[in-house]
DNA sequence: TTTTCCTCGTTGTAAAAACAACAGACTTGT
DNA sequence: ACAAGTCTGTTGTTTTTACAACGAGGAAAA
């Protein structure tokens, strides 16, 4: 449990925490740990939530498929991050997705009431905690509006700018590698994935950015 | 002010908190009200905020234009609903998109800091609050996967099922209306307005459903 | 090493969507 | 009451996408 104290650190969750009053906090908030292997389930379409899950090692699809076998990759959640909070409020329903694992991975679960409420003296950092959550979910909803962004667009060249663009963008570069392959990020603009593997060579032909795998290269005047 | 307290009273973010009660949270909130007319911008791309938003009265739409005029309608707001608060964070940079008003409207504002910290003795309930906010944007982040889910289905016609069927299970019946015109209704699903009417006409025509304006009925075994 | 599996690109065809343009019904404002 | 403007459906054309099928290359497994 403590070796994960250090990747909690760095989390929005626990922002402003020393690893020390984390490790405080641990007991507190009655955290556990669950291990998954690759292509497990960590969580299934239907299930009831009623913990706050932290992801602190590997990474995660959300995804949902549908009678014909289409997947749609709805997230992707990297070490770090939170997933599934939304889903824990009394009115909210069943988990309307699953959540996969895309390779070997360690969560971390804490229970809701006592990170919400502010406990006595044990805790004197857990309001900062209190705060965060709210800061945390609001970091997972401003994806979700960025990846509205990108699937709104009309065609799927415009998808893929908007997404590559902004992965450019948070890599501060623009070289960088993705997360997914072909048929992930495909997946994930919810678009044909041979049709976009020709839509990409088509732009790579026409100059517009280069890729090998899953490292691109976005040429001219990109800002 | 006072003449909203109702309204407060039906929302998330004061669930379970007496209409005296948030009558006396108001001003320990600095709450204060902004009027908007039909077609006037709420907020603007590139605005910062620090203050959590409320819609008491009218609707907003929450959408963002390209260069080419092509509109997305990422979200509309009903009364009683908290819209911009992801921007809130102070990490969040500027607010990606604008915020206009769709017809007459109230907004009312609080001070974020203030509704996150409990305060002393006046507010018994501001621990529900602090709790509330929590659980209103993760009802905002369930819309958001809602609407990922409809306009991610690869045709226009699957669209239009997953919305309509969404709205006619939000409002328990087969027969329902919805906020939308034509143009909106095509703007919210991403999918040119002619060739969305066309498909409705479609469907119509096959049974499907029927419509008058605004108002719709599921026809055939929905469930 | 060999075999199997998976990923990726490629091609051709069929289906669907975007686009443009217009007419009729209905609203709104004067 | 009239004029201007908006909303909706309709049609035909062009462009784009989905779909299906396959082969090359590389990785993983036997």
């Amino acid at each position: 449990m403590e070796k994960y104290v250090s990747v909690l650190k760095r989390t929005r969750l626990f922002a402003g925490v020393t690893e020390a009053e984390i490790a405080a906090m641990l007991s507190c908030l009655d955290a556990k740990l669950r291990a998954y292997k690759k292509g497990e389930y960590v969580l299934r379409q239907g299930e009831h939530l009623d913990r706050i899950t932290v992801l602190v090692g590997g990474s995660l699809h959300i995804q949902k498929d549908d009678y014909w076998g289409n997947r749609a990759i709805i997230q992707r959640i990297a070490v770090g991050e939170m997933f599934g909070e939304a889903y824990i409020a009394p009115e909210s329903g069943a988990l309307p997705h699953d959540v996969v694992a895309i390779e070997d991975s360690i969560v971390m679960l804490f229970d809701l009431r006592r990170m919400m409420t502010v406990c006595s003296s044990a805790c004197r950092f857990h309001a900062t905690v209190v705060h965060n959550l709210f800061f945390a979910i609001s970091e997972k909803n401003r994806k979700l509006v960025q990846k509205l962004g990108h699937i709104s667009k009309r065609s799927t060249r415009e998808k893929l700018i908007s997404y590559l663009s902004e992965e450019a963008k948070k890599q501060s570069s623009a070289s960088f590698t993705i997360p997914f392959n072909r048929q992930q990020l495909a997946d994930f603009l919810s678009v044909d994935r041979s049709a976009m593997s020709n839509e990409l060579c088509k732009m790579r032909d026409e100059g517009l950015l280069e890729f090998d795998k899953n490292a691109f290269k976005l040429l001219q005047g990109e800002e």
